[in-house]
DNA sequence: CTCTGCGTGGACCTTATAGTCCAATTTAGC
DNA sequence: GCTAAATTGGACTATAAGGTCCACGCAGAG
């Protein structure tokens, strides 16, 4: 870190191909065991055999575990959002929302509704703990709901829903209902409220239809 | 422990007033520093010094941690419970539905959204982690979910609300608009998506009113 | 071929935290 | 009051976890 004649501080130093390499394995062992044993009860230890690394490249890469946790949280975010990118961004019928819908439930249900969904519940408990991650989460939320005003808009101009429902809202609320879903799912080990919550909000859309 | 002449095991050996008392204080403290801090990232030391008491009444009426959790999971429920009681056990019309969802927003206004469900952030941190906390967990749900059913089946009875509704099913989905609500607005620090979900799921129930 | 510096392995240090123990004190029934 | 049990205080231990350090390896530029 004093070493002279490099850069000024610590910003990002140039990284190889190897070292690029040996940082996303990390950031994905990380991410993994993070979403299964939650972000406290994941020890640097943890990462260290499950990414088969060692202490010292945990440390060449990030300053402590507050930033592998935030480059954990950007890696999610990205992953999903280019995941639901895929399914979101053509939709233009309530039929593409069922699809949609029961894509989520059928991931879901692979693990019984455990762990819930990887950003919930890592916004669940770093919210109020790192105001950094915090944000970031705050934005995925918000472009993953933006992908979904998105599409609702697009269903407006193809005319199926009508002009009087605002897909702002509506996203907001389909959002809520998927995330109050994965919680209760979580909680109970069972997806029949996910699935209850996501048709609640799907049928409250449909009642937007126009024909 | 391996005191004979009392009962057999470690059964809750009786306590006086003072212990009763004590231990009350510890499941308050720990209940809000882990309301605050999450349940992990609250020590037994923060318990100790936040509650008046030493290490050895901590032992005294826990063998350990995850049990002390447990009790405050089981406290946390009853308050909840006991309050949402008070607002649901009544609960005859949509009007009524209305003011519950008007308290639940202004007392989480009260805090800009931090901190999120008391009953939610606990069963985000402990459903994959602590089997017997989850289950308690679960029931607290169904129980608060119930009530709602409850009220909406009344407001069926009173003949204001649609006997094509299903209640279990529409409490569901306000439960789950509750709790994603809860989390968006944790998460950006602001209530509005908590509103809106809420908003969302009450304009749907409303569309099985009669009048 | 060899020199430079990024990349790596793993021992080591420090601290924080869960958990133990026992002597001293208070309480409650007799 | 007296005694036994309940309760309490806080020092103490063990360990797990985060974080540091340095010697060595390796890969690419000259």
């Amino acid at each position: 870190m004093t070493r002279p004649g490099s850069a000024t501080v610590a910003p990002p130093r140039q990284l190889t191909a190897r070292g690029l390499a040996t940082r996303a394995r990390i950031v994905d062992a990380a991410a993994d065991l993070m979403y299964v044993k939650g972000v406290n009860a994941t020890t640097l230890d943890d990462v260290r055999a499950a990414s088969s690394t060692s202490k010292s490249q945990l440390y060449q890469h990030f300053a402590d575990k507050d930033e592998l946790v935030r480059a954990v949280v950007a890696r999610r975010a990205g992953q999903i959002l280019e995941r639901e990118q895929g399914y979101l961004q053509r939709l233009r019928s309530f039929r593409g929302l069922e699809r949609w819908r029961d894509a989520l439930v059928q991931r879901n249900a692979l693990q019984n509704g455990a762990y819930g969904c990887a950003l919930g519940s890592m916004a669940s408990e770093l919210s109020d703990q790192d105001d950094e991650a915090r944000q970031t989460l705050a934005e995925a939320f918000a472009e993953w709901t933006g992908l979904i005003a998105a599409g609702l808009r697009r269903m407006q101009d193809a005319g199926s829903l009508s002009d009087t429902a605002d897909p702002d809202k509506l996203a907001v609320g389909l959002m809520a209902a998927l995330q109050g879903g994965y919680l209760l799912a979580e909680t109970q080990h069972d997806i029949t409220p996910m699935e209850t919550a996501l048709d609640m909000a799907l049928d409250h859309i449909r009642s937007f239809l126009t024909k």
